[in-house]
DNA sequence: TAACCCATGTAAACGGTTACATGATTTC
DNA sequence: GAAATCATGTAACCGTTTACATGGGTTA
């Protein structure tokens, strides 16, 4: 049932990796929209294993630790495939700093500024982080971006959408910033009397 | 230190409210981007008062179940106001469809196709859903939106967000169907030789 | 009479994060 | 000598979902 299981079958579908590849992927790579620490992942092979969707080949390494290296079965490329297209109920989403945003009103103004510029930067950085890689993407493998079994396919399409996430995010959160900064501002306590 | 608490907050700032009132604002209200069950929030109420963030006060009611009917208290609103601008370490984002695009090339290219149709779809309905309600809020309460503590205010921002995020979703689903449809179809398994 | 809404709670299960644990090698 | 990297695991905790539990009133 889990999501993790498929992320990880995803990863695996694209090549023969260690836990510990797959968690430098989860962890740090940019642009996933999935994410899981090595303390979720290792039991999660195990279990992927056990069913058969997955097997590994330990390699003795000479100056470093063993490495268990996992490959996909073809149950677990049917697992996926099924999967990839299985129907996808709404997702409830959340998000803190649009909570706060129905509440903003009541902060301290100066503040509240500072906390959505602040954010808008970020987003806008992210956003610069990926076309950057799009770009390199399209420069590298130009030609592998139509074949969509290629892994470059994914990542291009993944890529965009974060683009697009980040765009949209940046934008409004300059808008939140430009109203707050354009609304009249609260009256010091009333002095008079 | 957990979300939660503030959500009810929150809401809790705009008026008294009842678990049972929360729970139907957290579940069911549009545009909202943060969600809870009753048997997440009574717990959680329960929790408040005991800090003395909130307190109740019983209704009794004839012909209908008894309600508890909380109020925000002043270091309820502190704790509110103080959260607002406080630190925002960004938040891993988990998105299945955006993990499904990674593979998407693997799926069966038609059901693909069917499955971010699709989710355009529902995005769109949402975009167009969260317009129709900022009309109404510019049409109803119009000079209130520029009133930072009114209710108005927030709920306008945060419609605002909905709509931008909706439109950007759809605008991908969109992309990623017709990059599919564009792409070359995959050669019915070789039959030559 | 069955299903649904109001209203409030508890218990069990699940997914994810943080922390605990070990140990060799490489870099500062 | 200290910190970081490689490499794999387990245990405890926390937030969220699903299910269990109760009971009166309304609607179909």
């Amino acid at each position: 049932m889990g999501t993790l299981r498929f992320a990880l079958l995803s990863v695996l579908e694209q090549g023969p990796r260690s836990g510990y590849d797959l968690s430098q992927t989860l962890d740090i790579r940019i642009s996933s929209f999935w994410h899981a620490k090595h303390s979720q992942i290792y039991p999660e092979l195990a279990a992927l294993e056990r069913e058969g969707l997955i097997e590994h080949e330990v390699f003795e390494q000479a100056d470093r630790p063993d490495k268990k290296v996992y490959t996909i079965k073809p149950a677990g490329h049917a697992a996926l495939v099924e999967w990839l297209t299985s129907p996808l109920e709404p997702e409830p989403k959340r998000d803190e700093l649009v909570l706060r945003a129905l509440s903003i009103g009541h902060a301290d103004r100066e503040r509240a500024v500072a906390l959505f510029r602040d954010q808008q930067q970020r987003h806008r950085q992210r956003e610069a982080l990926y076309r950057k890689l799009v770009d390199e993407l399209e420069q590298d493998h130009a030609r592998k971006l139509e074949e969509p079994t290629s892994p470059m396919f994914g990542r291009y399409l993944t890529l965009q959408r974060g683009i697009g996430y980040e765009r949209e995010y940046a934008a409004w959160c300059k808008s939140v910033a430009d109203r707050l900064e354009a609304a009249p501002r609260p009256r010091a306590a009333s002095k008079r009397r």
